[in-house]
DNA sequence: AGTATGACGGTTA
DNA sequence: CTAACCGCCATAC
């Protein structure tokens, strides 16, 4: 049940998968940089998660995940501001007020 | 194996 | 604020 089977020929690979639970974990409303999600993981840097959104982020909140500026990736800028704005994300301008939705991967409070 | 490519990030001008 | 540059690291070929 890949059920993130996206888009990409194949099956996310191990970092891959790591990637899209992090990202599946991102409470509406909140956000993660791409940055903020490697340095959770450990492993690779902004970059790699950018690229595994692309290929495999269909079926994840990829709209969670913004660059290190609180601005949506260019091709997405629009429609994660939209998605984002109606989950209660406070948006300014094209940016995100990280300072109040960045999310450090931790339980909001049970 | 080596090279090219990014939904990035930080610094510098 | 914009623009250029470089370091980063998993993947694709």
């Amino acid at each position: 049940m890949g059920v993130r089977a996206g888009v990409g020929g194949g099956e996310p690979t191990a970092y891959a998968r790591t990637v899209l639970d992090v990202v599946e974990r991102i409470p509406p409303g909140r956000v993660m940089t791409y940055g903020d999600v490697a340095e959770y993981l450990g492993t690779g840097t902004g970059r790699t998660v950018g690229a595994v959104l692309r290929r495999y982020g269909s079926e994840v909140p990829w709209w969670r995940v913004v660059q290190a500026s609180g601005r949506p990736a260019e091709p997405l800028v629009q429609a994660a501001l939209a998605r984002l704005s109606r989950e209660g994300c406070a948006v300014h301008g094209e940016r995100i007020a990280l300072a109040a939705a960045r999310w450090d991967g931790r339980p909001i409070r049970i």
